[in-house]
DNA sequence: GTAAGTACGCACAAATTTGTTAGTGGTGTC
DNA sequence: GACACCACTAACAAATTTGTGCGTACTTAC
């Protein structure tokens, strides 16, 4: 119920979706799942991201309601980022989808090997 | 339990991942939990999806085992899309949050009205 | 016979995302 | 006293994603 209009070109849910949804919003959210992080650990504990990535994402989520940002102005710099009520719950079904894939990889890999024989990286093949 | 490595960089989850919440895999997913449809229905149905994108996010999905194409080598080409039961699993996490965001839309744009004073559009402003 | 619809692939351009480098202003570590 | 660390930001470059026609081989509708 009440679910018809992601499908349309307008609606807002769109944007919070791609905020969700991000390379780097999703892996922030279970990463806050385990608790209140700085900047610099959450940098360390999700691998790849970049300090500018990390920056804005936190940014968008914040921004959106999802994530505290909590700055105690010390001398070197100290700010903290918690999931909000509604973050918790956002970050609820993030990591379901997340767990879901972990678990299931083996089966959607698998398929991946009898569909795409001469696949490399990312590149669908079709003869 | 089992879940840890998707924070790590080299995580193959993370490849998934981003094919379930790509922009447009996402809403294909959603659109196919009502039944089958064509290329054109789906076209249709996902406001603002361009034929290339959808094409290619099929490619993805189906390549993944997500989803089913069925081609009848018909001549005015005929194609019908369906999620598999790996699928059926996967637009139902994916939906779980997009239905969530859509219901809790108002408790978040509220928070965006008070925390974003002149804010325009995506740009975060800090003073 | 002219136009529209089908399920795309291709080439090219535009937009968006992501990375890289450098810098800030102090403080604690060696 | 040289250095790394903190939480970023600005400027710029590179990579990736997305969009925009255009073409196809044929059929049905007007």
């Amino acid at each position: 119920m009440a679910r018809g209009d992601v499908l349309a070109a307008a609606c807002p849910s769109r944007v919070v979706l791609r905020h969700l949804t991000s390379r780097w919003g999703v892996l922030v959210l279970i990463a806050l799942q385990s608790g209140t992080h700085r900047f610099s650990d959450l940098r360390r504990k999700i691998g790849g991201v970049s300090e500018r990535m990390l920056a804005q994402t936190l940014q968008f989520l914040e921004a959106d309601g999802i994530i505290d940002r909590r700055d105690y102005q010390a001398v070197p710099p100290r700010v903290e980022y918690t999931l909000t009520p509604l973050g918790v719950e956002a970050a609820d079904k993030v990591a379901a989808l997340a767990d879901w894939i972990e678990v299931n990889l083996p089966r959607i890999t698998g398929l991946q090997e009898t569909n795409l024989p001469a696949a490399k990286g990312e590149v669908a093949v079709r003869s």
